[in-house]
This record gives C-alpha cells, structure tokens and sequence, in this order.
DNA sequence: CCGTTGACCCTTC
DNA sequence: AGAAGGGCCAACG
C-alpha cells in the first residue's frame, strides 16, 4: 500500500460539493505522511484526480495558478456546489465532509 | 547513491 | 500576537 494510492483514493473519494484540506487528508491518513507530500502528490497528480477540490486549511484555493487560473477553480467549485464565503475563500466548514 | 526540494500544517519561542 | 522551525515521503539531478 503505497502512501500516494491513499492520497489518490482519497481525493479521488470526495463527493460533489466538497472539499478537503491537505491537513485533514494528512490526518486521515493517520498522520503517516504530511500535507506537504500530500502538495506533492497533487503535484504528481494523475489527469482525473479532482485535485480541484483539494484546498489549504483555510479554505482558500490552492495554487490555482496550476489549474490555469484561479478563476476556473473557483469556477468548478461553485458549479459542484460548494459555498464560498469569499471571492476565494471555500467555506469548509459547511463543504467539509 | 546522496542531497535537496516540494501545491503544507502544527507547535513552540 | 507575530514569527520561526520542524516533520513526514517521494522524485529529480
């Protein structure tokens, strides 16, 4: 069981209007690894992986300059239903699992 | 093969 | 209250 097949799984799990933290995946995986391999393993991400949903432990979006724009993910989040308090702010809270 | 870096988060000073 | 450092795993050079 590699380490990235959990983060994969995982993010490739999260439903529709909802988001996750690097941090809280990184707890979910038992705090085995840290939210920077989970960065990482975004980084490495595979096309198909909804790295889109996957914020920082703010709320705000992640390096959205790697999706081609923050607007798009913004964009994306606000189609799947996600609430956003701010103009790139995701409200976890409520879009959290 | 060894060293450094990487889309982060949390604890302590 | 603000700032700094540590920590984990994997890939690239």
């Amino acid at each position: 069981m590699g380490s990235f097949e959990d983060i994969y799984q995982i993010v490739a799990q999260i439903p529709e209007g909802k988001v996750m933290s690097y941090g809280q995946i990184s707890k979910m995986l038992n705090g085995r690894i840290s939210a920077q391999l989970v960065g990482w393993a975004m980084r490495k991400a595979p096309m198909g992986l909804p790295c889109h949903r996957v914020l920082f432990a703010d709320g705000s979006l992640c390096h959205e300059v790697v999706f081609g724009g923050k607007d798009i993910q913004k964009e994306m989040l606000e189609q799947e239903g996600v609430f956003f308090k701010e103009v790139y702010q995701v409200d976890m809270e409520k879009s959290q699992v």
